[in-house]
DNA sequence: CGGTATGTTGACAGTGATCAAGAAAGGTGG
DNA sequence: CCACCTTTCTTGATCACTGTCAACATACCG
């Protein structure tokens, strides 16, 4: 892992900060107890940060140490592993609010990198472990948390024995609904890392995008900015 | 969830009561301390069963209430769920000594499924749910097995992204692995099974199969039992 | 000993990958 | 602010892998 604190110009960087990192953290995950708020105070006690990454910096390399578990403050971050034959996969990115990286073994068995400028806090595991073998409530929250990571990468894999256009679908419905968006779904990451993510080449999502447009089911507004135009017959494709 | 105690000639069925389920779970997952001993002890005095079932026999429903988390204790189990246009998919297969089904949804998010005959033990959730509650120990016991079960997930999410031979020998090897297998894997389960379970359809599955056959990497001793001869070369594939 | 369920193989079709070219977007320096 | 360059995205033509349909083989069961 490496924390290096870097200086960019970061014209599109500042906004950033107008969130307050305990703030966000706070709030996601829907509301919760005031029991639960204590927890989130007391995670964010023990953090390190916020560190800043430009888009593609490593934040921890795969076989890396598992000292931390991390937090994104802004910015989308990727997890992903690349093979020998240079392929690449992700399996997740992580959205401002979001905490993850809990695991018991030693060493990470993915790099996390910045799939757009990221600002991330770094929380010390041990401490955390610590806290979870102390306090049942804590071991609690983690526990919760960690089983709806575990739902979410099973409904994910799932998904991935299908076919290239149930999952796009199923990608921009839920990054839709993970952003509160509108009808207005903003693609924060490259489609290189939404292929990787949805295990097909750039090609085929820039080729499948143009037929949901064709179907009339999404315009492009820009490359990055989709339109969902019927939401009903999305929604109807996924299940 | 239906639980109901049925009888069979059960001439195969018999041996399964060789294995007593409690040592079953308290010798798998490697040892552990003597608390851990005591967590699984805990954990099976709070059980119902065990139940038998015979393959393809339903377990627990989608959208069933979550009341219990599985234990198996003998024969293989199938996690699954089947889309409208019929296709199926198989997240997972739980061997003897394996425990699975926790978490904090009202409701089953996947089916579960007797793969072969199988004998499954039912723990109350709220039962353990309570019990996490109160004692960190079992908080804690319950948290590291939920992250054994995301990491594996995780790297087989990271799988379905490559091509058949691929899924395959990777199943094949962490089959091996979970059985502690010599050279020789058994296949407990049907074809159509591990073909849901990989992404693929049968026909390719075998021929999938046929294909390492060929190049030397296995034999097949009968359909459902495979030699390994060459397993540096399977283990190379991997990565 | 038939009958059903399961597994194997072949021929062909379709989805998605590959190779290649061009278009659009973003960043930099003049 | 524009020209230029690099990166990212889109589209077309072709190919490979996997799916589909069909026939046959094998195992399992009563």
């Amino acid at each position: 892992m490496q924390i290096s604190q870097e200086h960019h110009s970061a014209s599109s960087f500042a906004p950033s900060f107008a969130e307050d990192p305990f703030n966000l953290f706070l709030r996601s995950k829907a509301a919760g107890s005031s029991q639960e708020e204590m927890l989130r105070r007391n995670i964010l006690a023990l953090r390190r940060g916020p560190m800043r990454y430009r888009r593609n910096q490593v934040i921890a390399c795969e076989g890396d140490t598992t000292e931390y578990v991390f937090l994104v403050v802004s910015g989308v971050v990727r997890r992903c592993r690349t093979f020998r034959d240079g392929t690449r996969g992700i399996t997740a990115f992580h959205l401002p609010g979001e905490m993850f990286g809990w695991t018991y073994n030693a060493v990470h068995a993915l790099s996390v990198e910045a799939a757009s400028d990221a600002i991330v806090l770094f929380i010390k595991r041990n401490a955390l472990q610590a806290s979870a073998a102390q306090n049942t409530a804590m071991a609690n929250f983690l526990l919760a948390h960690t089983a709806a990571e575990l739902q979410s990468v099973q409904k994910r894999s799932l998904l991935m024995g299908r076919d290239a256009k149930f999952r796009l679908v199923s990608f921009l419905t839920d990054l839709a609904s993970r952003m509160e968006g509108s009808s207005q779904i903003e693609l924060l990451m490259p489609h290189q890392d939404i292929a990787d993510y949805l295990g097909m080449k750039i090609e085929t999502l820039s080729r499948t995008i143009t037929g949901l447009e064709r179907a009339g089911l999404i315009a492009r507004q820009s490359c990055r900015t989709l339109v969902v135009n019927d939401s009903a017959s999305l929604a109807k494709m996924l299940n």
